[in-house]
DNA sequence: CCCCAACTTTGACCCAGATCAACGTATGCC
DNA sequence: GGCATACGTTGATCTGGGTCAAAGTTGGGG
C-alpha cells in the first residue's frame, strides 16, 4: 500500500494529463511543476520540497508536467484507499486543506514577481527565499547558501533567460551583496541590502 | 447571522493585513484581489466572480487587498458560526476545498501567461477567457462581449501597461479578429484566428 | 589523466513593451 | 447645455532584458 519510488535530476516524474493512479509526498529531494506553450517556453509554477504533496482529492489528472530538479525520492500511495482515509478522518482533509491555501498564497507572490518584478528584483526574492528556507528561525549564520537548481532552472522559475539570471548574479556579486564561493553556493555578505533589492513592502499591512 | 454588504466600484473591500471578522460569497459583480510592491506597481492576483468566496478556515487575514471592480455585493457571515459549521458538514469542507484547488489551477495558467506571454498573447488569451467564461458551453453565439473592467484594470491584471493593452486591442482589431461596437464591447470576428494567437498548446496532454 | 558534454559567463546587438506626452471622447453634475 | 473629469487612443522615444554568439569552467566516464 506504500510504496518509494526515485528518480534521478531531470528525470519527467509525470505529464501532463497523465491519469494519476497514485498520490504521493516527497521524502527528499526536489521537484517543479511547469507548464508549457506550443512553441516550448516554459514557466515553472510550483515546487515540490520534501513533505509537499503530489495529487489532489477528486483530481484524477494534472494539469502540469513534474519534473525532478535533483534526485528525488517519493512516498507513493494507491489513489482510491488514500481517497477513503481522507474521507474518514477530517484531520486529513484539513491538513489537505492548509496545503493548498499554503501554495496559494506562495502562488499569488509568484505572481507578483511574475507580473512586475525587474530582473534585479526578481533574483533578489529567489535569494532572499532559499535563506529563509534553509535559515526559518533567523537564527543561525544565514550567510552559507546552495543553490538547488541550475541557472536555467532558476529562469524557469523566475521568468527570465538563463543569460539574465547569470547577468543578475554577478551584478549582485560586483555590488558587494553576495560572494559566489563556487558556481552553485555563495554566501549573502550584506542581508539588508538583498531585502532593499527585493522591491517587496517594507512589511505587512496593518498589524501592529 | 447572515448580513449583505454592498460596495461602489473602486472601493476598497478589504486591506492586506486587516483582521478578518467575516466570511463572504460574492453576490453580484466583480472584485479583484491585488498585490503591491513598496513603489506602487501593483499586481492582481485573484478575480472574484459571483459565487466566489472570501475567507479561509483557519486565516485570521488576508495578504492582499481586495477591490471592487465593478459595484459589488457580498454576502457576509461571522467567521465563528461559519468555522463550526465547517467542522460540523464534511460537504462544506469538501466544496471550499474544490474551490481553494480550482483557483490553485487558475493562478498557475495565471503565472504562465505573465511569465511567458507576450503581450497580444495575454490579450488573446484574455479574451478568449471572456469569451468561455460568458458562454460555458460553447452553445449560443459567443461573438457579442463586454469588457468587465476598465484598460487599467485590465493591465493590472496581465503584467501589461494601460497603453499597451489599448494597443494590443486596436492591432488585433486591424487584423480583423475583434470589432467593437462601444468601448466597453466588442464582438469575435474569428474565434479561431483568436485561439491561435494564445500561444496555448493545442490541447491537453495524452487523454485521448 | 584527459576529454567531452553540460553548465556558466560575458559580449554585442536588437526589439517588445515601458515611458512620456498629447490629444480624443464619453459621462455625469451643476 | 456645457464643463469637468475620468477613460481611452495614438505617437515618439527609450531601455531592460531577450537573442545570438563565443569563450570559459567543471566534473564524470573511459
Amino acid at each position: 500500500m506504500k510504496t518509494y519510488r526515485s528518480y534521478a535530476a531531470g528525470d519527467t516524474i509525470l505529464w501532463r494529463g497523465e491519469p494519476l493512479e497514485f498520490v504521493a509526498s516527497v521524502v527528499s529531494g526536489v521537484a517543479a511543476l511547469s507548464k508549457t506553450l506550443e512553441d516550448g517556453r516554459t514557466q515553472m509554477v510550483g515546487l515540490l520540497l520534501p513533505s509537499d504533496f503530489i495529487g489532489r482529492p477528486g483530481r484524477r489528472q494534472i494539469e502540469f508536467d513534474v519534473t525532478a530538479t535533483s534526485e528525488v525520492t517519493l512516498c507513493c500511495f494507491e489513489r482510491r484507499p488514500f481517497e477513503r482515509l481522507v474521507e474518514e478522518t477530517p484531520n486529513v482533509a484539513q491538513r489537505l486543506m492548509e496545503l493548498a491555501l499554503d501554495e496559494l498564497d506562495a502562488a499569488r507572490d509568484w505572481m507578483l514577481l511574475l507580473g512586475r518584478k525587474t530582473a534585479r528584483e526578481k533574483i533578489a526574492t529567489f535569494i532572499e527565499m532559499l535563506a529563509r528556507r534553509s535559515n526559518p528561525d533567523g537564527t543561525a549564520d544565514p550567510s552559507r547558501l546552495a543553490l538547488p537548481m541550475t541557472r536555467d532552472q532558476i529562469a524557469n522559475y523566475l521568468g527570465l533567460t538563463l543569460e539574465t539570471v547569470s547577468r543578475q548574479f554577478s551584478a549582485l556579486k560586483k555590488d558587494g551583496i553576495i560572494d559566489f564561493t563556487d558556481r552553485r553556493s555563495f554566501t549573502v555578505t550584506d542581508l539588508a541590502a538583498l531585502h532593499d533589492e527585493t522591491g517587496d513592502d517594507a512589511d505587512g499591512g496593518i498589524v501592529p
